[in-house]
DNA sequence: CGGTGTGAAAACCTTCACAGCG
DNA sequence: CGCTGTGAAGGTTTTCACACCG
C-alpha cells in the first residue's frame, strides 16, 4: 500500500480485484499447459485443481473478466488463454531491464518464464566494469553508467532490481528518473518511490521465515502428546536494560518472563 | 500461500492472522537495522515507515503478540527483536536443504539473508553427477541419490526446490517422504502435497505479470495523450463467439511503499 | 443433466478514532 | 502530553448455494 499518501480510491467499477489479478497468471500457466496438450475445453473444477485453487474462487475470478464459459460444458482453453493474456497486458511486448547481475540476476536473465510470456530482457546492467561486455544468458552485460540511455532507447518501463540492498534505493531512483514505472525488487529493502510507480517485492528470506513460523507451530501441537511444546526462551540475543517491559497482557500463552541473561 | 492441500482454517491454534505473520519478517528486518544503529526505542510511526506499512496496522499486528510497547514512549528495539524472533521460531536453528543448484539455487545458497536469520544451509543437492562435490558458496554439492540420507541425518524439515518445473513434483515427493514438512517452491508448478505439509511458492514471472497488468492500466489513462501501446486485440488465436467485455480503465494500486526517511 | 455465473453470507483484513496509561 | 492498544466501522476476499442455461 502506498504509505505516503494519495491512494487510488479503490477503483471504479471496471476494476478487477487485486486478489483476482494476482491469480490470473496462475490460471494462465495452467491453461497454457492444457493448450500444449491440445485440450480443447476445461471445467472450472479441473482448471481450479490444476491451478491450485478452489473452483468457486476461479469462477468468481473469471466472472470479473466476463462470461467466457459455456454452461454445462466449461471454458474454451484457447479462448481463455487469449482473454487472460490480454487482460494482463501480455499481448504486447514488455522490454525489461535487470540491474545487478550476480547469481540472482543471472538466474533471472536465463529464466525461461520471462521470454515465454511477453517479456523481453532488453538489457542486463551491472556496476562492475569487469562484467561489462560479458555475456550472461546470451546477453552482454552493460555498464550502469549507461542505464539512462538504455532505458530511454528501448522504452523500458519495467525494471528488476537484483543488486545488494545497499545500492537498491539509488538504483531505484535512477530507474524512476529515467522513466521506469514498475519495479520488481529482490533486494531486502523497502524502496521509496514517487506516486504512480509500482513496486513489488520478492524477499527470499521472508518466505522462509513464514515457513519457519508454521513449522514451529506444527512441532508444538501436532504430535498427540506434549513432547516439546513450550517455546521456552532460549538465550535472548542481548537485552538492553529494559526489564522486559513487564507485560501487562502477554504474548502467547506461557509468556516470556523478563529479558534473559545475556 | 499453501498450495495443493486444504487450508488450515486458522482454526483453534494460537491465532495470529496470516496477514500479520507475513509482515513480521518485515518488522524484524527494520528492527534489526535499528538495533545495529543502536537505536534503543522506536515509535509505531517510525517503525511503520521503515517497514513500509502504516502505523495503525503495525500496532494492530503487535497487539496480537502481546503488549510489548510503552505508552507515550514506543517499543524497546532489542526486546521486540527478541519477541518477534521467538514468535517466528527463529530463535532456533533451521537446517535447510536446497535442491537444484542452477543459477537460482546458487544464488539462494549464497544469499546472506538466510544465514543471518536462523537458517542454515545444511546441504545443496543436485541430480547432475558433474556437480557433485563441486563447492557452491562454500558448500559442496551432493548428489540427489543421497537426498533421503541427508535429510534424515540433519533432521531437515524445510526444503527449497529450485529445480526445473518438470522434476519439481518428484523432488517434492521425495522430500516429503523423507520427512520434510515445509517447502519453498521456486519451480513454476503447482505442487501437491499431503495434509500437514506447507508449501509456499515464489514465481518470478508471476510477479512480473502482475506488474504488467498495472503498467498497462497506467498507459491507458494517466498520460494526457496516447503515447503508449493500446490494448487493441491483436490476432485472436481463435475466438469462440463471445465479444468480450472490452478493456477497462484504471485499477487500484498494488503495494507501493512510499516512505521517506527523516 | 452438468457446469457456469452470481447474489448473499461469512470470514478476513485494514483503517479509524479515541480511551487510557506511562 | 504523546503514543500505545483496541473496539468498532469499513472494505475486501472467500465461500456458499442455487438459479439458469446450453
Amino acid at each position: 500500500m502506498a504509505t505516503g499518501r494519495t491512494h487510488r480510491p479503490a477503483t471504479r467499477s471496471r476494476g478487477i480485484p487485486e486478489a483476482t489479478v494476482a491469480r490470473l497468471p496462475l490460471y494462465l500457466r495452467a491453461l497454457t499447459a492444457l493448450s500444449e496438450r491440445s485440450v480443447p475445453t476445461v471445467s472450472s473444477e479441473e482448471l481450479a485443481a490444476a491451478a491450485g485453487v478452489n473452483s468457486a474462487k476461479l469462477r468468481k475470478d473469471f466472472s470479473y473478466l466476463g462470461s467466457y464459459g459455456t454452461r454445462g460444458v466449461g471454458y474454451d482453453v484457447e479462448y481463455l488463454v487469449y482473454q487472460i493474456s490480454r487482460e494482463l497486458g501480455l499481448t504486447q511486448d514488455w522490454p525489461v531491464v535487470i540491474v545487478g547481475i550476480g547469481n540472482l540476476g543471472a538466474a533471472l536473465a536465463g529464466y525461461g518464464g520471462f521470454a515465454s510470456r511477453g517479456f523481453r530482457v532488453a538489457a542486463l546492467i551491472d556496476a562492475d566494469p569487469a562484467m561489462t561486455g560479458k555475456p550472461v544468458a546470451g546477453i552482454p552485460v552493460q555498464h550502469s553508467d549507461d542505464l539512462e540511455k538504455i532505458i530511454a532507447e528501448d522504452g523500458v518501463s519495467i525494471g528488476v532490481i537484483a543488486t545488494p540492498a545497499g545500492v537498491a534505493q539509488q538504483v531505484c531512483d535512477r530507474l524512476v528518473a529515467a522513466g521506469v514505472t514498475s519495479i520488481l525488487n529482490f533486494a531486502p529493502t523497502v524502496l521509496s518511490v514517487p506516486d504512480g510507480v509500482d513496486v513489488r517485492k520478492v524477499d527470499l528470506s521472508i518466505e522462509l521465515q513464514i515457513l519457519a513460523f508454521h513449522e514451529q507451530r506444527k512441532a508444538g501441537e501436532e504430535p498427540g502428546d506434549e513432547t516439546a511444546p513450550q517455546p521456552v526462551p532460549p538465550a535472548v540475543p542481548q537485552a538492553a536494560t529494559r526489564t522486559a517491559a513487564d507485560s501487562g497482557r502477554k504474548g502467547p500463552d506461557g509468556d516470556v518472563p523478563a529479558v534473559m541473561p545475556a
